[in-house]
RNA sequence: GCCGGGAUAGCUCAGCUGGUAGAGCAACCGCCUUGUAAGCGGUAGGUCAGGGGUUCGAGUCCCCUUCCCGGCUCCA
């Protein structure tokens, strides 16, 4: 028989030849350094006999598949090492994730494990590697394995495979085992456990099976591996590194906010946040009326009747927060739409008046279940940068379209790139299937009229629409969702909203709803991370830091800040009796985007030496009016880089 | 909300198997008057998250509560 390889050649091999024999034929040292083969476009293991005819590719350490393999394999090595150490331990799955890999695990009553507990796991661990042990693959039939895993009393394996046969109709399952260790696994798996070259522990943390919050709790080990030891190295490192970027750790340090056992989940923004805030805010209120939108401004507390027609009574009651006035029962609103429903509902509208489109800073609260907050990116008093448009069927695609359009243009400002959701009706939801037909279609239509990648999020939309959401991640490679474009048919519907239309007759608008922040709260947080503290100058919360020689240049820096505040910058003249090393690197701490060191030569020749962020040696001098001016057309242009 | 871990000075952290709390930085007070990343000396600062228990004795051991961290579930 014969196979052909990448290079268009062909190789004559044995009858039964395995993916290993492949190798050898084509060298010793490949031979070596295989993990493992494509067969066909498809991952298979070296033992496996090849199909005669078959287009092969090895795997090897460099192939991009390498890691997610050996990933997968040291999954099946810390079950082994977890199961000889915790007998009686159940097994359910361990797969190769993003960055490493997991398993979870149902421990016996009574076994507290912790990440106190990796080290003598990963020494465990260690012994299976040392021992290269083979991995060999074993086909069986489901009922076989279903005895099997039962005798062994591996309840989590057995529903897998029952599972298996439901939904796929299986027949044979395939098992993998490597030394004492033998696991349900689809492969493929890399020849021996010799090739993992470097792993580590990393966490511990509960999980449900099936992820299903009414199942048992299991327990996740995650982990990573690497093909080798300075990888790791490299990996570890670069995660010490993303911490320093944590917003929570920077806001912190550069005293932007704080968080406060009396209000938990609710940042105490501090006048350095603030000015960040402002910035933002500006852009906001400035980009908004140059769209058409309308600010509004509506009450924050809203009778409880409204929250039943809207739905949210029946849906979110539980993450409300609720209070009674003069016994009248009110809800905190958790969201705006209702509210700017009755600005709409105030008057008589035509179809001439359509589009609507009102925006407010709505500051919305919600009762996040305290095991998710998480700094500012999940809280529970969140300012939205809401806005509701109320259109015609007809104006939906046009709209949507404007809004990606708005969003793109803020993220460039940034230099973020968001990708894109497209969520779909959910299982509980408000309308009937024809109207979510046509909702998801317009959105569908307005992404590909943009011609917008997009990734597809079957069942994540809104109790009341289909949406489009802009998520980004943050320093740990978490994702968050900030825009959002959402589009109902539903709320006109309860809230019986209508216009006049050109024939005379009452019509139900459509509303979008449409956030491009998501909140200010998580865009920050966001901001902060993406830059690490770094800001540009336009968001900086100290723009210059006025160093003075000594303090006999004290006033005269106080007459260069005024004239900074003047120029609507933001400067902060530091008056300590300090060196000027010490105040530079003072402001280098706080990261400030430019210093202005200033001394006798500056007083009388009327320049300053703007220092940038970073900057080594002595910078250039300029007169004073042009500095300003320059960092003024700076600030307007909003100028992303330094 | 669930599982696991944590909480010591303003910040970052040390405090062995229980014997009455410590460093660096910051703060404050002096001195120095400084030219592009840390000048020198001194002073003060803590119901060891809160509550209960074990013990002659608890920062340290046990229980409860709150908050935080890592995941899971949820996220209008």
């Amino acid at each position: 028989m014969k196979v052909t390889l990448p290079d268009g050649t062909e190789l004559q091999l044995a009858e039964g030849a395995t993916g290993g024999d492949a190798a050898l034929a084509i060298g010793e040292g490949l031979a070596r350094a295989a993990l493992a083969i494509e067969v066909n476009g498809e991952l298979r293991d070296l033992a496996r006999p090849l199909p005669d005819g078959a287009e092969i590719s090895i795997i090897t350490g460099k192939s991009p598949e390498a890691l997610e393999l050996v990933r997968h394999d040291t999954a099946h090595v810390l079950a082994a090492a977890v199961m000889e150490l915790y007998p009686g331990v159940k097994i359910s799955i361990g797969p190769a994730i993003e960055n490493g890999f997991y398993y979870d695990f149902d421990f016996p009553e009574g076994a507290e494990v912790s990440d106190a507990d990796f080290e003598r796991i990963e020494q465990k661990m260690r012994e299976h590697v040392k021992a290269k042990e083979q991995f060999t693959r074993e086909d069986i039939s489901v009922q076989d394995a279903i005895e099997k895993f039962k005798a062994e009393g591996q309840d989590y394996k057995v529903e897998l495979i029952e599972d298996l046969i439901t939904n796929e109709g299986a027949e044979t399952v395939s098992l993998y085992t490597n030394g004492p260790f033998t696991d349900l696994c689809r492969g493929p798996h890399a020849t021996d456990t010799g090739k993992i070259k470097a792993f580590k522990l990393t966490s511990i943390a509960g999980a449900y099976w099936r992820g299903d919050a009414n199942r048992q709790m299991l327990t996740r080990i995650y982990g990573t591996a690497f093909l080798s030891k300075e990888d790791l190295q490299q990996h570890l490192e670069l995660i010490e590194e993303a911490k320093k970027r944590d917003h929570r750790r920077l806001g912190k340090q550069l005293d932007l906010f704080h968080f406060n056992e009396v209000s938990p989940g609710s940042p105490f923004w501090h006048p350095n946040g603030m000015k960040i805030w402002n910035a933002l805010h500006e852009l906001w209120t400035e980009q908004n009326s140059l769209r058409g939108y309308n600010r509004v401004k509506t009450p924050i507390l809203l009778d409880v009747d409204l929250w039943k027609i809207s739905g949210h009574w029946d849906k979110y009651r539980d993450n409300m927060y609720f209070t009674d006035v003069e016994e009248r029962p009110m809800g905190i609103k958790p969201m705006n739409c209702p509210a700017h429903i009755q600005i709409y509902k105030n008057d008589r509208r035509s179809y001439r008046d359509l589009p609507i489109r009102y925006s407010e800073d709505g500051l919305v609260h919600r009762h996040e279940p305290s095991g998710t907050l998480h700094g500012l990116m999940r809280v529970r008093h969140i300012t939205q940068d809401d806005a509701h448009i109320f259109c015609t069927e007809e104006q939906i695609q046009d709209e949507v379209i404007q809004c990606l359009r708005f969003g793109f243009y803020i993220y460039e400002i940034f230099g973020f790139e968001p990708s894109l959701e497209l969520s779909t009706r959910p299982e509980q939801r408000v309308g009937d299937d024809a109207t979510w037909d046509r909702a998801e279609a317009a959105l569908e239509n307005a992404l590909k009229a943009e011609g917008l990648p997009y990734d597809l999020n079957p069942g994540d939309g809104a109790f009341y629409g289909p949406k489009i959401d802009l998520h980004m991640k943050d320093s740990l490679g978490r994702s968050w969702q900030l825009g959002t474009v959402q589009l109902d048919f539903s709320m006109p519907e309860r809230f019986e909203l209508s216009y006049t239309g050109d024939d005379n007759e009452e019509h139900r608008p459509v509303m979008i709803h449409r956030a491009l922040f998501g909140s200010f709260e998580r865009f920050i947080g966001i901001l902060i991370e993406h830059y690490g503290g770094e800001f540009p100058l336009w968001l900086a919360p100290v723009q210059v830091r006025v160093v003075p020689v000594s303090d006999k240049h004290n006033d005269f820096s106080n007459q260069l800040a005024d004239r900074l505040l003047e120029a609507g910058l933001r400067p902060h003249v530091d008056e300590r009796s300090e060196s000027v090393g010490r105040k530079i690197r003072d402001a280098e701490l706080a990261k400030a985007p430019l210093m202005w060191v200033v001394g006798d030569e500056e007083q009388q020749t009327e320049t300053v030496a703007p220092r940038r962020r970073h900057h080594e040696g002595e910078p250039e001098r300029v007169p004073i009016a042009d500095a300003i001016e320059q960092l003024r057309a700076e600030v307007a242009a909003r100028t992303r880089a330094e």
